[in-house]
DNA sequence: CGCAGCGCCTGAAGGC
DNA sequence: TGCCTTCAGGCGCTGC
């Protein structure tokens, strides 16, 4: 499930072989999340960009290519199709050239807008500032946190007070800064706390190329290796790293969680 | 407007 | 062996 480290993996892959690269044809899966991808024939892409999970590539008409992988999109650049039945769009670029999208399970989405313009994608209309950026300040994340009072494993996951944080990187996170996922009241040393664990996760993840439980491939078509660096996530009756008793997992607004009961109390 | 709940998707894994 | 059920889960949409 490609969360930050993973699609800026794939992005750092991907952008030196796109830039300055015409789109002369495109094809999808007839489905209204894929169909747009069709929108960017007759441009040019000018570089590759990320917000959040959100691939963003402007073109040279005052529009941008967006790319979401969803659970299990992937991209990479071939020099012939493929025979895949789960590719659900492609892009022709010169030099016989294919800018491929993978996607078995069809949760990503792509579309085609002016810059900048992204009403038709709420989530990433709305989202915070990218976990990786200098806008992601401790001082503006506890902020963020405090105008809602929804579960702090639910907040990071809805992206609003930081972009960029799933399942994965956010249940290592709240392990990390010993933070109770379903905690809904954050004091400021806290999210100062949590501030530094999301980042430090993450950049974990990308130092390691990301993680593949199943489906996860960057660019190349290679698998991450964060997988083995793991501390809470999926260890569920497992001993706790720091305090060796059995982690547990809890259904939170319907999304599995990892937690140490000792190390993140409520 | 915030938010809880649901649907979208498919393959893998487990039960019988 | 094979059928059925459950699970994974980000995000958009609906309705309270």
């Amino acid at each position: 499930m490609p969360e930050l480290p993973e699609v800026e993996t794939i992005r750092r892959q991907l952008a030196p072989g796109l830039k300055d690269r015409p789109i002369q044809d495109a094809r999808t899966h007839e489905s209204h999340k894929f169909t747009p991808a069709k929108d960017a024939v007759g441009t040019t892409v000018l570089t590759v960009k990320r917000k959040g999970k959100y691939l963003i590539a402007p073109l040279d008409d005052g529009r941008e290519l967006i790319i979401h992988l969803g659970m299990t999109g992937a991209l990479a650049i071939a020099p012939a199709l493929p025979r895949d039945p789960y590719v659900r769009a492609w892009w022709q670029l010169d030099g016989d050239e294919f800018l491929v999208y993978r996607d078995v399970r069809r949760f990503g989405r792509i579309r085609c807008v002016p810059a900048g313009q992204y009403s038709a994608m709420p989530t990433l209309a709305g989202q915070g500032p990218d976990a990786l950026s200098p806008d992601f300040t401790p001082a503006g994340f506890h902020l963020a946190l405090g105008e809602s009072r929804r579960r702090i494993a639910t907040q990071l996951l809805s992206q609003r007070p930081v972009a960029g944080v799933g399942n994965i990187y956010g249940t290592e996170a709240l392990w990390m800064a010993g933070v109770h996922p379903a905690k809904r009241r954050i004091s400021r040393p806290t999210a100062e706390r949590l501030h530094g664990a999301v980042v430090q996760v993450l950049e974990a993840g990308l130092a390691n190329g990301g993680t593949t439980l199943r489906d996860y491939r960057n660019a190349k078509g290679a698998p991450g290796r964060h997988q083995h660096a793991l501390a809470c996530y999926g260890r569920s009756g497992q001993p706790c790293l720091r305090c060796a008793r059995p982690l547990q997992h809890r259904v939170y607004d319907g999304r599995t969680l990892a937690f140490c009961p000792q190390c993140q109390p409520r």
